[in-house]
RNA sequence: GGCGCCGUAGCCAAGUGGUAAGGCAGAGCUCUGCAAAAGCUCCAUUCUCCGGUUCGAAUCCGGACGGCGCCUCCA
């Protein structure tokens, strides 16, 4: 078996080949900055983040570079719209780049409770602006493009294989209505490449065609290709980014190199409430951070990976429960293990256990998420089999599959700093125990059961057995 | 109008030609002073519907119905 992706470019999945060996260059594109994360940006961050935690499980030196927009884009691509930033900027009071700042580091704290490892490079739009020049101005000589009155718009015409990824043919797009024609382009479906800055426009740059600022598109063009080289090995990004954003950054960048942007296109589908999008033009969306005071990130990141990265992902409470319940079934079991193993050091993993074997297998088939989980709740049954059969030879073999499978390539075990936080002493713990165990024993069960009931509404979870009493915290 | 996707049990959800993964909820049993946890067992003769191809279809083809996405900022 063999890593295969589907390929938005080929509409088919494909064996996964990187340009150079044992490398791989990937390219997501990020938020733009100028409010919270909502619970899409989590489904396409963490998908971002399970492909290269993968690719590196399988063996590759990954580079992933996630950019920061915050450059506010116009709202269109004609003349028309405000500069998101800008909006913000204006009704906060504030310049546009404590904007960009502010929701910058909030972004991180956002992705960071999902446990979604940073990106290696995060370059950001604003500190690209020389590279995004010296890109257009190579357009403008080999003929791509045109200046009309201090704007630089794309020439579509020029491009004879404009629409391969979305595959919508430029003629479709002049019949559609939809279409703004009022602006200076030659043809409607010309994008900008530099905009012109109007008056009051604080975000502006000197450039050959006079004050202004970069067009939505090219700053991903202008910074995978710094950065990763002429062509990248994976793009990706939310499907709704296909058309008309990655279709123009296929433009611009093959235009000006002449060779392949990108080999693997992927696009995450949405995440919908009711069978609907979620959406923040939609008023249906639900930020992150709201949704931290009701659930645990990480139930929230396992929720998204039950679904496949390609279809949608049902966001009721009434899912997210049952997700978490699961969840929570997996946590225990694994908790379980680290206590019945404690301090010792852990075996290599072994890549021929069939549970492992499986797993890979479920990965290999373009990151079936879901069907990897499925595979985990097999090694909780064995494994808590294992810990009632006391098969100390086992268990530390089975939690260095834990800490490979679910830790290190699903991040779906919590980090040892951020486990729940303890202000219960264990050795007071003991003692307690100890207490209730001696009422026990002169069937005092009335005391018994209050200990256990008053312990549990502190948040400590009492669970007797043969072995004894054990506690965990709720 | 153009391009495209989806419809699997009460809910979430994998599966894309070989006879329906997994989770939640539900039922029973084991263990147990009780509870919890855990284990075991059960829970879709069937994949929106109707035709067709095939030895064989949830999977392929045609049609109907229903839902959704992109074409405008969006993950």
């Amino acid at each position: 078996m063999a890593l295969e992706i589907y390929n938005t470019l080929t509409r088919k999945k494909e064996v996964f080949t990187p340009i150079h060996e044992g490398r791989v260059g990937m390219y997501i594109c990020g938020p733009t900055v100028y409010s919270d994360s909502h619970v899409g940006h989590a489904k396409a961050y963490i998908m971002g983040d399970i492909v290269s935690r993968y690719l590196r499980f399988l063996g590759y030196e990954v580079t992933y570079v996630q950019n920061i927009t915050d450059v506010g884009h116009l709202t269109d691509d004609a003349d028309e719209g405000e500069d998101k930033l800008d909006v913000a900027a204006r009704k906060q009071k504030k310049h546009p780049m404590e904007i960009a700042e502010f929701y910058t580091r909030r972004y991180y704290e956002d992705m960071d409770a999902l446990n979604i490892r940073r990106p290696d490079i995060a370059p950001r739009a604003t500190g690209h602006i020389i590279e995004q020049i010296e890109l257009i101005k190579e357009l403008l000589e080999k003929g791509f493009a045109y200046e009309v009155d201090g704007n630089v718009y794309f020439d579509v015409s020029k491009d004879k294989d404009y629409g391969k990824l979305s595959g919508r043919k430029t003629e479709e797009q002049e019949a559609s209505g939809r279409v703004e024609a009022r602006s200076d382009k030659r043809s409607p479906q010309d994008f900008a490449l530099w905009k012109r800055a109007e008056k009051g426009h604080v975000l502006r740059w000197p450039s050959p065609w006079g004050d202004g600022y970069p067009g939505w598109h090219i700053e991903c063009s202008a910074m995978s290709m710094k950065y990763l080289g002429q062509t990248i090995d994976i793009h990706g990004g939310g499907l709704e980014n296909q058309f008309p954003h990655h279709e123009c950054e296929i433009a611009q960048s093959e235009s000006a190199t002449g060779k392949p942007f990108v080999k693997y296109w992927i696009h995450n589908n949405m995440v919908t409430t009711g069978g609907v999008k979620m959406g923040k033009s939609l008023g249906n969306s639900a930020y992150l951070r709201d949704l931290y005071q009701q659930y645990n990130p990480l139930s929230l990141r396992f929720t998204i990976l039950q679904s496949h990265y390609r279809g949608t992902t049902e966001f009721v409470p009434e899912a997210i429960k049952s997700a978490e319940a699961g969840y929570e079934k997996l946590l225990g079991s694994y908790d379980r293990l680290k206590q019945a193993v404690g301090d010792v050091v852990l075996p290599p993993l072994d890549r021929s256990n069939t549970i492992v074997q499986r797993f890979i297998e479920a990965m290999d088939d373009d990151f079936n998420t879901a069907k990897a989980i499925a595979v985990l709740y097999d090694l909780a049954t064995e494994t808590n089999n294992a810990i009632a059969a006391k098969e100390k030879e086992k268990l530390p073999i089975l939690l260095t599959i834990w800490q490979n499978l679910a830790g290190d390539v699903l991040g779906i075990l919590p980090l040892a700093s951020s486990s729940k936080s303890s202000d219960v002493s264990p050795a007071l713990m003991n003692l307690i125990i100890k207490w209730r165990k001696e009422a026990r024993e002169r069937r005092d069960f009335a005391m018994s059961d209050a200990i256990r009931k008053e312990l549990d509404e502190a948040g400590v979870v009492l669970e007797d057995s043969k072995e004894g009493t054990s506690w965990r915290l709720k």
